[in-house]
RNA sequence: GGGCGGUUAGCUCAGUUGGUUAGAGCGUCACAUUGACAUUGUGAAGGUCGAUGGUUCGAGCCCAUUACCGCCCACCA
């Protein structure tokens, strides 16, 4: 069925087509790759596991790049003949969105989770999550992403839930998980537990105490943890302490009145910190517990769930831990123990990055996965940090940009066993079920009376499957397997331990393979000023406010070029408004083909270049299209970008389009040029190129031919393999060289034209010394606004220029200000003269002449010669002047 | 305390293994408005590439030192 297209508009309107056209896209079932018409002949497969969006509201700007980027690699993916997929999901984010949920709960009904029971609580969290859900999936069609939606997945459903079980079940198994009463970072806000990485740090300036302990003077900055301290550490060499031997017991008066306290040498205590001596609470406090662990010393539980303080406390007991703190030093400072304060001491606080309080570390019964816990692989035994750090190390996976592996690898010599149960309610449930003295891990237990843990796990956990679980894991034989490992992970740099280096453990470990063999790390977006965006800062661009105002494909082009992979990008709705003119450039450029030509058409076959401006374009587009090929298979976008639109607007616009106008008949190099130009531009702008590229009626520019890319032969010939059979493109250096100088002509009379403010109807006649550019005077005459253009003699009344060898007069009857040319030309000449001496001095230099390659050399003679060249004529040019 | 990044035109940024008189977009200035596009065209101005020293025939790029800005990591109680 061929459409019946109305005329073509004056401005490109994204908002009136942009849903249409995806609803074509999603008609067409291309998003499948299976349902491509030559699947079968695809023979490299390309696949990208979509980062899962949280379920905690919409889309920002940051998932907008995301969609972009990937979007963008999937579509030239799929453009240049591969099974490409990209799979779309989104992740129940469990504390993140718990966390949320609970709040607006609170702030609605002033409920808590405990007052709405288990079953009911999480029924809201579900309506929320699909919610968001829906909003995010429509805000991904708006980017115009080419997901493909039969294989959406999300982090907590069934299939995933089964997958969970199966990699806990094998993680247990092996000994890698297991159960333990750990030091973990309690969150007494959200009652859960949070690994490691889910801390944020802030720093705070709090009183820090200097406390009389017997002989003693130890500093602390939470006096409310010391009721339980009866052991005092100093380091082993510190000469100050040497009359104290470990295990010596010192009888002392300390809050609650006399204990004993024993004395313990160890190397954690740093000498040089305060008094060289600290007491320790190992129930609340990492480093302690370390110490007590080496020493098999006792632990007390000082602080409650709550943070409120135990009966250990004496009179303080039940208070909280602020106002705790006040009555204890003031306690203290009447029994005469307080030392002194430093009241500007400034430390570090945890807190939980996902909204919660202040970390308190308690020391909690918790599942854990042994990150240095051996296991048998092939016959060796690794850990599994040996499995991440090899996986990187060996290039098995690469990340883009290189400099983060060394943020990785930094990262897993300092990683702890990973804590990854929760006492949240959302979530996958820990997969162990209980009866008596009985358990059964991994798999549901028949029969009746068994009691399953409460507890659920760490969201990066399912995160960690995800390349796969979405793939048809644990069933290895499952057909979409094909797909993996993935090509591309694409996601922000902020997310390289999370979940990067999760995914790297889980997929190592369970299939033996990596789950992506590269990973791109994009920037993170930030306001003009360079500062986050947030809702208090009220600097937020919202992305479909963008698409709703400039079109997506806009939207898309800003946040893709002018950044580079791992360094932070400023957005500004001035940038986007400027890529919003770049679309209606390119529609307008089709619009004027579309009239050139008699309407847009497929042409096969290269045309034969009649014209030097034909040779020009060919010769030039066979270049580009080289290079964004290659620019794309190193994943540089922002190149490629830039050099297409450099084409796009300079060359092809501003210089072909113009040429075509004088020269006439090339119906054919128009169409040719541009409906190959417009499927370079697809993967960045799908949206306007696939409107365009219905006029050509060739089907969907979807699911175009890449253009093949070029080779340059021996003589400097540029071929295409552009699908052409034979066809070379010959647009030889002399023919760039030649188009070169007659753009020079051309820019050079423009300027003397500006110069003297001629407006465009005032024609002038200009003389130049190179006959040769005669061929070109329809071209020159319509560009330069040139009425006779001759070799002849120069006239009077000029104004002159050289410009790559060739001298022009410009015929100013009447218009000629002699003293300004004068000086103009001096200018000139003085320039050229400096140069010249630069160059000189530079090819006289006989370490430059032996030592440098000579190509360089050939290339800084010729120059030479033309700057004498120029020199010499601007000289007569001066001396003719009266 | 360790590590990483940035510093190039008024602003936002490129600059591919060192090789033209360092580029782009936006902004600025001048001129132009009936024939693809004013969401435009033409022309121009604007930078001693943070600083110092070194390597080299040659440095924005490599090395060292240093300044400022930003980020990440870290068990100084």
């Amino acid at each position: 069925m061929i459409e019946v297209l109305p005329e073509f508009p004056k401005a490109y309107e994204p908002q009136g087509v942009e849903d249409a056209i995806y609803q074509k896209w999603l008609d067409s079932g291309y998003f499948t790759p299976e349902n491509l018409p030559d699947f079968a002949d695809r023979k490299e497969v390309f696949s990208i596991a979509m980062p899962p969006p949280n379920v905690t509201g919409t889309l920002h700007i940051g998932h907008a790049t995301m969609l972009a980027i990937e979007d963008s690699m999937v579509r030239f993916a799929r453009l240049s003949g591969k099974k490409a997929l990209w799979v779309p999901g989104t992740d129940h984010a469990a504390i993140a969105t718990q966390s949320k949920v609970e709040k607006m709960i609170f702030e609605a009904e002033a409920k808590t989770r405990h007052d709405l029971g288990r079953p009911e609580f999480l029924r809201r969290v579900n309506e929320f999550a699909q919610n968001s859900h829906d909003t995010i999936v429509n805000q991904c069609k708006k980017m115009g992403s080419s997901l493909d939606w039969s294989r959406e997945a999300y982090t907590l459903d069934a299939e995933r839930n089964k997958a969970v079980n199966v990699a806990f079940k094998q993680m247990f198994e092996d000994g890698l998980i297991y159960r333990g009463d750990r030091i973990v970072n309690w969150d007494p806000l959200m009652q859960t537990t949070v690994s490691d990485d889910e801390l944020e740090r802030k720093e705070s300036k709090a009183p820090f105490y200097y406390l009389k302990y017997g002989p003693f003077v130890i500093g602390t900055a939470r006096p409310e943890t010391k009721f339980g301290d009866k052991y005092v550490v100093m380091h082993p060499a510190d000469e100050r302490y040497f009359a104290f031997e470990h295990g010596q017991k010192i009888e002392l008066e300390w809050i609650n009145g006399p204990i004993t306290a024993t004395v313990v040498k160890d190397e954690a205590a740093d000498p040089e910190f305060g008094t060289g001596v600290m007491t320790i609470t190992p129930w609340h406090d990492a480093v302690d517990f370390g110490i007590a662990e080496r020493h098999g010393l006792d632990k007390e539980q000082i602080i409650d769930d709550n943070g409120k303080l135990l009966p250990v406390a004496g009179e303080f007991a039940g208070q909280p831990i602020k106002v705790a703190r006040k009555g204890i030093i003031e306690k203290l400072t009447s029994k005469g123990l307080v030392d002194h304060i430093d009241e500007d001491y400034v430390h570090n606080i945890a807190l939980n990055s996902r909204g919660g309080g202040i970390i308190e570390p308690q020391i909690k019964r918790q599942w854990f996965v042994g990150v240095n816990t051996e296991f048998a692989r092939e016959g060796k035994m690794v850990t599994l940090k040996k499995l991440m750090q090899d996986a990187v190390r060996s290039k098995w996976v690469t990340i883009v940009p290189d400099r983060f592996e060394k943020t990785y690898f930094h990262w897993i010599d300092n990683l702890r066993d990973w804590n990854i149960s929760r006492q949240l309610w959302f979530g996958h449930r820990v997969p162990v079920w209980y009866k008596g003295e009985e358990q059964i891990v991994g798999e549901v237990p028949d029969g009746d009376g068994w009691e399953q843990d409460s507890d659920t796990l760490d969201t990066w956990f399912s995160a960690g499957l995800w390349t796969f679980s979405t793939l048809g894991w644990p069933n290895k034989e499952a057909p979409d397997m094909m797909y993996h490992p993935t090509t591309v992970l694409e996601t922000g740099y902020d997310i390289l331990f999370f979940w990067v280096a999760r995914m790297i453990l889980m997929s190592t470990y369970l299939l033996g393979e990596v789950p992506f063999k590269t990973v791109y790390l994009h920037g993170l977006v930030r306001d003009e000023q360079g500062r986050k965006m947030s809702k208090s800062l009220g600097n937020i661009i919202d992305p479909l406010d963008m698409i709703g105002r400039y079109g997506a494909d806009a939207t898309r082009l800003s946040l893709i070029i002018g950044g580079t992979p791992g360094n932070d990008t400023r957005l500004s709705e001035e940038k986007i408004a400027g890529f919003r003119n770049f679309t209606n450039k390119l529609w307008n450029i089709s619009r004027f083909v579309d009239m050139q030509t008699a309407g847009l058409r497929h042409v096969e076959v290269m045309p034969v270049a009649v014209t030097l401006a034909d040779k020009w374009i060919l010769g030039k587009f066979a270049s580009v299209i080289e290079k964004v090929t290659q620019y794309h298979a190193n994943y540089q976008l922002s190149l490629a970008g830039e050099l297409l639109r450099e084409f796009t607007w300079t060359d092809f616009a501003d210089w072909y389009l113009e040429i075509a106008k004088v020269e006439k008949g090339k119906d054919e190099m128009l169409n040719y040029i541009l409906e190959r130009l417009l499927i370079l531009w697809h993967p960045f702008m799908p949206f306007v190129t696939e409107e365009i590229y219905a006029r050509f009626n060739n089907g969907m520019i979807m699911v175009a031919k890449w253009p093949m890319s070029v080779a340059t032969d021996m003589a400097g010939h540029i071929t295409s393999a552009n699908g052409v059979a034979g066809r070379a493109v010959t647009a030889s250096t002399k023919d760039e060289e030649m188009f070169e100088v007659l753009q020079n002509v051309i820019v050079a009379i423009r300027n003397i034209r500006a110069e003297y403010n001629l407006v465009p109807k005032q024609l002038v006649d200009v003389v130049v010394s190179d006959k040769s550019l005669l061929l070109y005077n329809d071209i020159i005459a319509a560009l330069a606004r040139v009425r006779y253009l001759t070799t002849g003699e120069k006239p009077e009344q000029v104004a002159s220029a050289v410009v790559g060898g060739v001298e022009i007069h410009v015929s100013l009857e009447g218009l000629v200000d002699t003293a300004k040319e004068k000086t103009r030309i001096e200018t000139e000449l003085e320039n050229t003269k400096k140069y010249v001496e630069m160059q000189t001095t530079k090819l006289d230099n006989a370490d430059f002449v032996s030592r440098a390659p000579e190509k360089v050399i050939a290339g800084e003679k010729a120059k030479l010669a033309e700057a004498i060249d120029k020199a010499q004529k601007l000289e007569q040019q001066l001396a003719s002047m009266k």
